[in-house]
DNA sequence: ACAAAAGTGTTATGATTACACCCATGG
DNA sequence: CCATGGGTGTAATCATAACACTTTTGT
């Protein structure tokens, strides 16, 4: 079977940037390419969209493929069509970028063999095609958003400390903060829930463990209100 | 001729959202389609993608070819893929949004006979397939980045007073502003020159002409400055 | 002299910054 | 009792918001 149009097409795929925050780190998840072309080299993941779903789907479905990595944040990030991309053929590819917490999204064995893994965001290997650009676009619009939306908390577990949060600012923004402004400014806009539970198993001090509102954020975004976090 | 794949591949079109800022009134660029699907019906500007041209050099192609408008500030807004947008076939669709002056951008009847016209932003006619869905996102999209990038001055002439500059933003953000404090914060980030001139037959005093200073707006966004007028 | 928009300062309040020590816990 | 990170307050500076009248120009 083939299918036949009147002009050409380019081919249509979708390509991932998944971040993960372990012990701090900022990391992305990377598959090691098993075909040609650049057959053995790490890249994103992603693949083709087939004709009965959404880009959002392709992306999921690839995702969780690829991968195992399922039930995510996943946001549309760009389209790239670069005309030599892709050294075979026309293709567009629609980059999404993804966050995780790496305790609650383990990645599987990918079900056709290929490596998976996660790098260091600041520290990666060389990628296939046009991934390290579309890499960069990734990081810049992560970075930017932080600023003025709440999606640090995506990269973290439902319940975490102001210092963990801190860190994350700090890590991705690659900027120190001040502790005790970094608390009273968070904590004044009234969206961290104290759950009344202490870390455990540490030996310091045990924080404080508080969850995201995200109802009450949801709420008053409709109101105009933008969470500026620094 | 015809071209032949072994997997089907959606069809991949460009649309634009042009925004033009008319008598203080905000607009956007419609054409009227002549053929079917939606024949006779407001739509946004856009067509095919050709296999030697980026996305972005379609989009300019396109809105040459529709509405004879060139030159203009184009960014990538968002690509929309329901799967049933156009009611033909698959059509996944790389949306764009631009900005004009309309003094300097004339529209010319367009190459093909279609009706080409500017509408009130915030009156539209109905829209074909999910224009009204793409127009949305691009409002959002530029009421958003109004207060961090400065965008407006892609809508006004090379030469502006503070007024202009003022009811630019009371329009597109639809909120009243104060004129003092517009004023003190716009010129305290010192990238407004004065250019000497002012105003030409007014029936009442004069406004001082300014200019963005976009060489320096560069540099100092090099350092991590952001622009926020409000 | 009137109409229409340009232009201009002050004050009160709230937000931001800079900064250092004691506390709780486990080993 | 030591090491580790958790948690807290104040004062100075800066930014924001609210607010009304005079100036210029053309008709």
């Amino acid at each position: 079977m083939a299918f036949t149009y009147k002009y050409a097409r380019p081919a249509l795929t979708v390509d991932c940037v998944v971040f993960g925050l372990d012990e701090g780190e900022l990391k992305i998840l990377l598959i090691q390419r098993k075909l040609d072309p650049f057959k053995g080299q790490w890249a994103l993941p992603g693949g083709f969209v087939e004709m009965d779903e959404t880009l959002d789907e392709a992306a999921r479905r690839e995702l969780e493929e690829e991968t195992g990595v399922k039930d995510l944040f996943l946001e549309q990030l760009y389209t790239f069509s670069g005309v030599d991309r892709d050294p075979r053929e026309r293709v567009v590819s629609v980059a999404y970028y993804a966050l995780v917490n790496l305790d609650e999204h383990p990645t599987t064995a990918a079900s056709d063999a290929e490596q998976v893994g996660w790098f260091s965001a600041f520290d990666l290997p060389a990628l296939a095609f046009d991934h390290a650009e579309v890499y960069a676009t990734a990081l810049k619009r992560l970075q930017g958003k932080l600023r003025y939306e709440p999606l640090g908390f995506e990269l973290l577990p439902q319940k975490f400390t102001l210092s963990q949060l801190q860190q994350l600012y700090e890590t991705v923004l690659n900027q120190a903060l001040d502790k005790r402004n970094f608390r009273k400014k968070i904590l004044k806009m009234d969206l961290l829930l104290d759950t009344g539970e202490k870390q455990q198993n540490v030996s310091h001090r045990a924080a404080q463990l508080y969850q995201f509102d995200e109802a009450k954020y949801q709420a008053l975004k409709q109101t105009g209100f933008i969470f500026e976090p620094l």
